[in-house]
DNA sequence: CTCGCTTGTCTAGCGGTGCTAGGGTCGAGC
DNA sequence: GCTCGACCCTAGCACCGCTAGACAAGCGAG
């Protein structure tokens, strides 16, 4: 049995070693630099053990997103809850959200740009990208409004929220003004 | 000379094909199945050929994009001229630009999503690009409201707009709600 | 009208990609 | 100590973007 248990925690532990290694090749270089052979390359391995621990290269991407989802989701509600106040601390919310975009660009595009095979906004949605919504949502709610459905006012904010992450960092909009912009998203968007 | 001249009508005319069977192998079938080989099949021609009228893949993508932006912007400008008042003027706005963009995916991916070589935000930025954006302004300056940079507004609005067409037709929002999140938006930001 | 040359196109191929079939090795269990 | 199965690697497939070099067509000069 030992035996077995220790070949079992070997893999797990590898696991763990290839979507590190392609989260960190990524975030140095880009994903396009993500190939199956460097990846392979650099856990020492060949090609083919990817495919014993994923289907392709693409699970791989949905690994580091989910990774990524409970981090997004641990630092917004830290910073929720570091905040007093409802206005406070949506714009720490939506501060932090942009943040983590920034900070962790590949992650982020392994989350929401890339395509990760995962499902969304689904029953079969995997838990850590439901938390990482749910997080947001704790704190959003309570600015909805009255009569505006918390959810829907989540998914909106939301996705203010990305547009600003992503047409930023794709040089779509100058990087200067982000705070202005996340105090007007916040001072209009907030019912206080 | 018109010989020469005869060429040259030719050869743009066969740019023109060039883009336009691109996009269209794009819209049918997504950006990945266009390729060098099947996008120089389609136009009948062997793959060199693009390369003689492109530097490269990224370039035939950026010129779908600029298309796509004059085609954006002439249909939003459409719309808000269509409406009157302010109010109904963003909301027909905000429509027009969702479902520009759920209409002409690989368009949409072309000038947002993907890297066409384009600049943004700069000075030498292509005209059709920041007409689009101009396109924009002109009816959300005027919902800006006292005391906020119309330009800062517009970006927060494009961006929120942005964010709500690729979170939906990546599946990450149901796509039932469009119209509640649009008004939502529109009456929270739009000053009237 | 013929010839040389420019211009334009095609065939073939380079180094890369994601992914997989099949052989070989090594160690666990009898 | 031997057998057998689990595991991993080498080698290769079909495809990608892109390019060098051969080749043909058609122009202008004589």
């Amino acid at each position: 049995m030992s035996v077995q248990e220790r070949k079992q925690r070997e893999r797990v532990e590898r696991e763990r070693l290839i979507v590190a290694t392609a989260r960190e090749l990524a975030e140095q270089q880009g994903w396009d630099a993500v190939t199956t052979r460097r990846l392979a390359e650099r856990i020492e391995y060949s090609q083919p053990v990817l495919y014993s621990h994923f289907r392709g290269k693409r699970e791989i991407i949905g690994a580091v997103a989910l990774e990524g989802a409970a981090e997004m989701a641990a630092a917004l509600r830290a910073a929720a809850s570091a905040a007093d106040g409802p206005r406070t601390r949506v714009a720490a919310l939506a501060r932090t959200y942009l943040e983590f975009a920034a900070r962790n660009p590949a992650v982020y595009d392994a989350m929401f740009e890339l395509d990760g095979g995962l499902a969304f906004a689904n029953d079969d949605t995997p838990q850590p990208l439901k938390d990482a919504f749910a997080a947001l949502l704790e704190s959003l709610g309570e600015v909805a409004g009255d009569g505006v459905h918390p959810g829907l006012f989540t998914e909106v904010f939301w996705a203010a929220l990305h547009g600003l992450a992503t047409l930023t960092r794709a040089g779509r909009l100058p990087p200067e003004d982000t705070e202005p912009r996340v105090e007007l998203l916040v001072d209009r968007l907030a019912v206080v």
